[in-house]
DNA sequence: GTCTATAAGCCGATAGAC
DNA sequence: GTCTATCGGCTTATAGAC
């Protein structure tokens, strides 16, 4: 029975993105795919030309949603910057918490296709992560804050960080310490560092 | 023609690390390891027990190694602690300058094996962060800083941090960024912090 | 301890019908 | 736009000979 194409298209981006957060580009089959969106593998691959399209298309789409997370938990936060820098880590840390949390994708997918450094879905998520920085970088300028943009990029270092030893250790003491040294360089900025 | 058997499992366990760092964990089929080994996949599973023992033995076998070289650079550099502390940065920042260089291989196969959060070489990963982590922190606390575990910890994230974000960008000014925001947490901990 | 051969199934991607 | 059927090749792992 035909299905209107894009809705059909949109259910294939959902399964992919589903399964390859939850399980790893690599690991997950194209077949996988074509069988939790409820079609066949054909019809798949009359809207998706590749695979390799299909990783792209998966971050690309984890984009915006993944920056709007980081803001709203900024903008919900009470007290100084340091305060608001720190709950951005208490917000991973909450995340982390879900049973399905398998980490930041943009990083796993970055370092699954370490390999592949000019892949498009390494520059997904090199886009995605600038994105985030700029921003922070942004309000940090906002907020009269000397040197923004190398502030920012220290945050993001941490950011990472903590996601990625989380998923090493299964710690949540690591975010927790990262959230703590940011904090920490925010005042040390705001001091004139 | 038979071989002494440890020196043959020896140079399958080679094989095996070089092709596990270099294209990644699930990308590299225990057929390329036996080809690049000079062996028979039925010689090789005469030696090892499964591909996740092999992707274990990977990681331990990389452990004091690593942890040497971090040990080296620390050494070898001059000034006070916060530049002995970038000093690891920049060994990061110089080994990712050579073209085989693909990150950190415990992070990147905690990364693949993110949905398989107690496997082995998971586990073998987070020891040997552990011990990078506690080796630092024994540093600093032979040097007086208070509270040197909370210090190591968070220089270890900026680590990951550096580590993980090169690999998103390809910019080695990534590493720099982390390597400055170390030495500035050392020298807030030296002053009291 | 090493070999040849193969099991049993999954891989990404495609042909052709409707 | 969706289907059935299948391509050629690769996957981890094992059987049995020597």
């Amino acid at each position: 029975m035909p299905r209107d194409g894009s809705e059909t298209k949109a259910r294939i981006l959902k399964a992919a993105s589903a399964l390859f957060y939850a399980d790893g580009i690599r690991a997950v089959s194209v077949d996988a795919v074509a069988e939790k969106a409820g079609v066949t593998k054909r019809t798949l691959y009359y809207h998706i030309r590749s695979k390799d399209d299909l990783i792209r298309a998966y971050l690309e789409g984890r984009d915006q949603p993944n920056l709007r997370v980081f803001e709203r938990w900024f903008a919900a936060a009470k007290g100084d910057l340091g305060q608001k820098t720190k709950a951005l880590f208490d917000g991973v840390a909450a995340s982390s918490r879900h049973p399905k949390w398998t980490g930041c994708g943009f990083l796993r997918t970055a370092a699954e296709l370490a390999n592949l450094p000019g892949h498009p879905a390494v520059k997904a998520g090199s886009a995605h992560k600038k994105r985030v920085e700029t921003w922070l970088a942004g309000v940090y300028a906002d907020q009269g804050v000397p040197d923004a943009p190398a502030l920012a990029r220290q945050v993001v270092l941490l950011l990472d960080g903590a996601f990625s030893t989380m998923l090493v250790h299964r710690d949540r003491g690591y975010i927790d310490a990262a959230g703590d040294a940011a904090a920490t360089l925010v005042s040390h900025h705001l001091s004139g560092g």
